[in-house]
DNA sequence: GTCTTTCCGGACCGAACATTCCAGAAGGAG
DNA sequence: CTCCTTCTGGAATGTTCGGTCCGGAAAGAC
């Protein structure tokens, strides 16, 4: 019934890559939020049948939460652990909204998984508030030790960590709605340069 | 055919309070988004028959439409309004965040209706997007305007006013998700009082 | 080859959705 | 009072949704 390890596979194996059916969905729900992206829209781009996705993922909300899982791996993450064990200061910071930018040169503009889709699912599924709650304070720590480094190279003063790495956070959080909001890359890059202004004036 | 004007108006009046219709329909928007308020949800929260709701105001879509409008013209315009014709510099910026204090206070977080639904409504309802525009540019002017205030009563220097501006722009929207997002009251209070303190130091 | 297991496409299902329609009730105008 | 317009509740409609099911095909193991 389950699909044996991967030691013995015996019957005939999967056709497809499971992770580029995830990628596929991460787009489709970036862009158009949870309710609004139907299983339809989701056979549609990964060209699936809906049993064969039904097969693999369970439920609409299951592969939501994979499709997020892998989200977050792919995009959050490793950002994250370059602002906890980056080398530099504020120049780690600089690398971490870099995906911003790409984002806005490539057109491609779609905001953030968690972002778009938390206000959907707060009333129901409490395990995405949790989620976002974790993402915020990983994000958090991750700017308190970019700026505590650049404490060390003299490019900011320590009193200042602590409050610069909140706003840090929600600036990176407002940027997030206006990548999904629709803003024009005028916009985005305005507010870019203004964020890296207030960290290097003293 | 169409409801006739105040002068005479024959027939039997209407019964509900189309504010308070409103109202309701803005509540639902905002805790559950868009797609998931479902029109029975409306007719359940308001007493009203479908039937009177969809003479009144057309369809969901229009019922949106009109709810957006008095959520922004009661919440947002008043505010703005307090920024751009205040009479002090930063303390006004301290009040235009009083309101996402009083949410956190009354345990009533429900975040801004316009974030919470920007993504939903992003690809089906281009107007909701060039109205998020206007709104940011509506509190990008307001933070302006005080701050210039704040200026000339010395608070601050006149180079940070165009990104602190923008700085502030930003940790709005950010705020808004937190509080759409289930953020608890701590998390909210400890970067507003972040936001606060970045204003105040030089 | 045969067997076993799994995958796949498409038909199918009940529920929920936004929306419409209708019959009757209700209030003002004359 | 009568007329006329409008509101109102609930039933009805067509569509779309998430999810299921089945028959056939395909690929390894032997």
């Amino acid at each position: 019934m389950l699909a044996r390890d991967s030691a013995s596979p015996i019957g005939r194996p999967r056709e497809f890559d499971s992770d580029a059916v995830l990628d596929a969905a991460v787009n489709l729900f970036r862009q158009k939020g949870y309710g609004a992206t139907s299983v339809s829209d989701i056979v549609e781009h990964t060209g699936l049948s809906k049993s064969s996705l039904y097969g693999a993922f369970g439920s609409k909300d299951a592969l939501y939460e994979k499709a997020l899982e892998r989200y977050l791996a792919g995009h959050c993450e490793t950002v994250e652990d370059a602002l906890l064990n980056g080398s530099r200061g504020l120049a780690d910071i600089d690398d971490f909204f870099f995906e911003v930018e790409t984002q806005v040169e490539q057109q491609e503009i779609q905001g953030c998984l968690a972002v778009n889709t938390a206000t959907e699912l707060r009333t129901t599924e409490p395990a995405i508030v949790q989620l976002g709650i974790h993402h915020r304070e990983a994000m958090r720590q991750g700017f308190v030790a970019a700026l505590e480094r650049a404490v060390e190279l003299g490019e900011i003063e320590s009193r200042l960590v602590h409050d610069m790495a909140n706003n840090l956070v929600a600036t990176s959080l407002g940027l997030a709605v206006m990548l999904g909001g629709g803003a024009t890359p005028d916009e985005i890059r305005a507010h870019l340069t203004s964020m890296r202004n207030s960290l290097r004036t003293p």
